[in-house]
DNA sequence: TATTTGACTTGATGTGAATCAACGTTCGGT
DNA sequence: ACCGAACGTTGATTCACATCAAGTCAAATA
């Protein structure tokens, strides 16, 4: 196994841009494909994964209808993930943070169905799905934890039906901060304090709120002392109390 | 390959116990598993499923928390999938029609997070997960269409949240209405007149919509002569106005 | 047949978030 | 350093849907 320990930056201004980190060293890689392998698994799999140039904010990784051909880790940085809905309107559907996966959409038509936009400067890892398919039919644990991480982004988007479906503006803001905060603390990151990635206008779009509500309830929350929020910069003051927000208590 | 016969009764009333369908012969074999594959492979992915006796209204097919085992194909009747979400609300996950398969929730933790109830009497076909699993390794088709139907499910979802944080309750009432429509047409059934399975509740639930907003909007939509609604039997009288409803025109 | 029960409808009123509007702040470009 | 554009905040008003409340209807039970 190679020794190359380059870890990728999360500040844009020092991001290095020849990346080589092999799957085995990086620090991700519990939460990006955490299949119990062994090393020569690794390597199978580390020769497979592509690694590119950061995407620089604003850029696109894939465009809805493009042809599916790989699936994506985020390495550093965040993207945002949207379609376009029959009504013809923009609708976010999901933040994905270092370690997470997007491009599961392309599967059910080989099309994908969401565009997916650099938040800011990031760096991705590209997995052919062609090859990842080849390995997996040796490998049944990783065809296993694949599986899983479909299953587990539905999962998920239901919990995010049911926010859109049944709770006000202020449990919705509460559940994406507790979002945030979790996935934070999973990739041994501080889980009350962190820069939100993304703008307001994203923030309503996926919560399914106006811009001008997100920011009051930002207000709010903070008036209230359960966070504080200045610009993009979160910190949670009282998370027992936020996670009563986000079931909806008074 | 067997040459029984038995098509499942929609009804309820003359609903054959003794099921012996295979799937070759099944009515639904293009929408439930809809792989070319070989009169052997037919057969080989035959011989795992196992077809229950039916479920009748109010029933159970596995409750959240039960462990994951298999997933299953809808034959006949209807069933709705529900979770509890963290505030501890039900919420209505989706609906699933014959030839639709449900289960899939299972997958990320070896745990049902979803339960599954019948609407009305519905046999259902069970096919274990291991042993398909297994049949996958040998047919990459039913492998690949397996995770086609997952990416079908996310993308659905996604387009529920879209609905969700968007539309009116006129759209989202016109949405489901399409959507079972659609979804009749593809069973050869009429995609303009159909029994709705499910209750008012079960609606209001799914779209994020009380009860009293339901009905109300189904009355509206009854004047405005775009459909026709006699408790649950519906027919719908202008579908291209109910279209420019779901996109939101006015 | 009377009676309860659950599913649905309809009306009157209240409210949380959208909309409309104005203004402040930050950022990218020259 | 300046400018314009994009982003964000805050306030006043409106509106779609929730809530509260009564009542209808059909099926289930006794």
């Amino acid at each position: 196994m190679e020794n190359s320990q380059i870890i990728a930056q999360t500040s844009d201004k020092h991001c290095t841009h020849d990346i080589k980190v092999s799957c085995g060293s990086c620090r991700l890689n519990t939460i990006c494909m955490p299949v119990s392998l062994h090393i020569d698994d690794i390597d199978q799999l580390n020769k497979i994964i592509q690694r590119g140039r950061p995407l620089h904010k604003g850029e696109y990784l894939y465009r809805a209808g493009d042809p599916f051909t790989a699936v994506y880790a985020i390495r550093s940085g965040a993207v945002k993930a949207l379609t376009i809905s029959d009504s013809g309107n923009e609708q976010v559907t999901g933040f994905y943070l270092p370690g997470e996966v997007v491009g599961l959409d392309g599967l059910a038509n080989n099309t994908h169905t969401n565009s997916v936009i650099a938040l800011e400067t990031s760096s991705i890892c590209e997995i052919p799905f062609n090859r990842l398919e080849e390995v997996s039919m040796q490998l049944p644990k990783l065809q296993r934890h694949f599986l899983q991480l479909m299953s587990r982004e539905i999962t998920q988007e239901q919990q995010i039906i049911s926010l859109l479906g049944k709770s006000s503006a202020e449990a919705r803001i509460a559940s994406l901060l507790l979002s945030i905060s979790t996935r934070n603390s999973s990739r041994s990151l501080s889980s009350t304090q962190f820069l939100l990635p993304m703008s307001r206008t994203d923030i309503g779009n996926y919560l399914g709120l106006t811009i001008e509500t997100v920011s009051r309830t930002f207000a709010r929350l903070q008036k209230a002392r359960v966070i504080s929020v200045d610009k993009k910069e979160v910190s949670i003051n009282d998370i027992a109390g936020l996670q009563q927000l986000a079931k909806g208590a008074e």
